[in-house]
Parts: C-alpha cells; structure tokens; sequence
RNA sequence: CGCGGGGUGGAGCAGAUGGUAGCUCGUCGGGCUCAUAACCCGAAGGUCGUAGGUUCAAAUCCUGCCCCCGCAA
C-alpha cells in the first residue's frame, strides 16, 4: 500500500522499519521539527526523520498540520492510509478524511486505557501487571477511535520504563504490519471504545520523580521503574541530587526516607523499605551502589528527601 | 555562545599554598582459621583525558581540543 508515516520518538521507528520491511511504500514521513535539545541547545533531529533520511524517504515536519499547505501536500501522496505513531500532533479533521483506507495510529497500551502521551511509564508506575499495545482508527478525540487490533503484553516484577517501551515498540510493529494487511484484506475486526472503562495517561514530568517516602516501597519502586532511564526518579542527598536507577524492596522499617543502612544501602520508606542498587548523584555518572559507597561517605541516620 | 560539576592504577574517591601520587575496595602470593565475603603480612598495577605553554621542577598554574555527567530547554 501506498503510506504516509508520521511519527517523531524511537517508539515510532521499529513500526516505520517493518512497514517499510513488509513491502509497502513510504510515499513520506512526518516527524516533529527538529528541536534544540541537550547541553548547548544542539538542534536535534528526531529518530523517525533519522530513519526515514536513511531509507531516503522524504521528511516533513511542518509546525502545524492545520494549514492548507500541509493538507495539499498529503492530498497529492494520495496515501491509501497514513499511519501515526507516537508523532504528537493532533491531526485534523481534513486530514482524517483523506486517505483511501483510514488513519491508523499505534498507541502502547489495551486501549481504553492508558490514552494520552505517556502509557508505558504510567502502567510502571501504577503497578499494572499487563499492558500492551493497540491499532485504532483515529478521529477528532484523543486515542478514542475504534480499536482493530490489540495485542497483550505481561509486564515483568522488575521491568522498567525503558524494557517495556522496547519490546511494546517491537510488538507494535509488528501489529502494524497485521493491520494493515487485514484493512487490505477487508476482514479487519473494528471495536468501539468502552469510554467508561478509559483511563489517561498525562505527560511525564521530572518533578513526578520527587520520591516521596512516605509512600510505600511498593509504590516508589515502582515509580523508580517507571520513569528509568528518564528521568529517573530522585531525592536529595546532603542538598545534592541524588537519582534512584534501581532498587529492591526489603524488610525493615523506620522513618520515612531515613538511611537505616549505609552498606547495603537501605531507605525507610512509608511501609517498608528500599535497598538501593544503582545509583547517580548530580554530575556524576550512573554507577551501582557498592561503586558509589567506596568513594562517598553517607552517614547512618541521615534522611533524605 | 544557556548555567554548572567532572576526567588520577581494574572500581569509587583524595591530593590542586607547584618538588614525579595516596585512601577504600578489587586482583595476585603467603599466613591465621573447622571455615570465611573476616583478620594478618606482602606484591603487582598509574606517561594523573589529550596537545601545547610558563618553570630548574606541574596531577597541581595558563591556553586549545576530546569525552562523561547534573540543571535548564
């Protein structure tokens, strides 16, 4: 099939890399402008327009898909469908209509649940024992159209954000491909949404990092899962900070966010506590604890936070 | 030119009032022990990121470059 992709992140890459690899054509590809990102404000392009340039597909990325320009140029493709992945944009109505077939977006969760920007990190952080990844129709609202395919994934005890985000990247890739074999086909299954059971999931913040030990270890674990490797999860160490890139749940207690331990490393939390095992304190690199105890002097009883 | 921290034996750090380097851990050998990740003795291992400059002498001062990281976006 003739294709329009759009889509921005790495999530977005493995399903442009299959459509490709299955055969159709890639008549262009839509991404985000490219955005001054990192120390010195470098101008990076994101990973989809990187992927696209190497198979040399043509790339846009227009500010706004709400002028007539955008809309012309994608009308001249003629795309029988144009997939969206993960692109952050909404697109509007005109555009909704144009393809021969449907405008068909991935989105990485059992949809309803978990629409909006940010579905990996939140099942983490929420303790959801499965999630998955979803092809749907796309209307007007937010990841509201009707569902085709889904596909179920269990989340590992210990998975974090960025395990997750690979193997949902892969899965939906490769439902991609099956969907629009079957919307060729004709015998694509079409569901409605069940809007009372929707649930969303808001954009990451770093200060949704900001451990609170109070919380039980269960839900800081968890937390600490679901935002690695970014942005971490953090506290504050001797007014330095100090981010948490993994940890373990353990039996003690004490007053929340006190270090009862210095090696092992262990952090009362609300209920229980947590071991820590790898770690990052501010302008230093990532390193396991046992590394960071040799060269850092932490003293019994201080807390954190 | 967005702000800032850092690159020292395998790991993490100290040393920065200039005089060829130290700590903790690890590694190797030996000892003690019923035994040990514990303890004791000993050893190996570093052109101090890189290229220049100042100096009798630089890890320590000055300059360029490379790399890592925190904030911010």
């Amino acid at each position: 099939m003739n294709i329009v992709f759009m889509g921005t992140p790495d999530f977005a890459v493995p399903c442009l890399e299959s459509i490709i690899n299955a055969g159709h054509t890639v008549s262009a590809v839509f991404s985000q402008p490219d955005k001054p990102k990192g120390r010195g404000y470098t101008l990076t392009p994101p990973p989809v327009k990187v992927c696209a340039l190497s198979h040399n597909i043509s790339v846009y990325q227009p500010n706004t898909l709400k002028d007539d320009e955008t809309f012309n140029i994608i009308k001249s493709l003629s795309p029988d469908v144009i997939v969206v992945v993960a692109y952050g944009k909404i697109l509007p109505k005109n555009i909704l209509d144009l393809p021969k077939y449907a405008c068909v977006n991935v989105h990485a969760s059992l949809l309803p649940k978990y629409r909006g920007a940010a579905p990996i990190h939140w099942s983490i952080i929420n303790g959801e024992e499965v999630t998955g990844v979803t092809t749907m129709l796309m209307d007007i609202g937010l990841d509201t159209g009707d569902i085709l395919l889904k596909k179920s994934v269990a989340i590992g005890q210990n998975e974090t954000t960025g395990e997750l985000h690979d193997r949902l990247a892969k899965c939906g890739s490769e439902l991609i491909v099956e969907t629009l074999e079957k919307l060729e086909n004709g015998d694509c299954p079409r569901e409605k949404q069940d809007n009372s059971l929707s649930c969303y999931s808001p954009m990451i913040t770093k200060q949704l990092g900001n451990i609170n030990w109070n919380k039980s270890a269960k839900e800081i674990n968890a937390l600490v899962r679901g935002l690695n490797p970014t942005p971490s999860a953090y506290t504050k160490i001797n007014n330095k900070m100090l981010k948490i890139h993994s940890c373990k749940i353990v039996n003690y207690n004490g007053n929340a966010g006190e270090v009862i331990s210095v090696n092992p490393f262990i952090v009362a939390c609300g209920e229980n506590a947590l071991e820590i095992t790898e770690l990052q304190i501010e302008g230093k690199k990532r390193m396991k604890t046992e590394d960071f105890l040799r060269g850092y002097n932490i003293e019994k009883g201080i807390v954190l936070g």
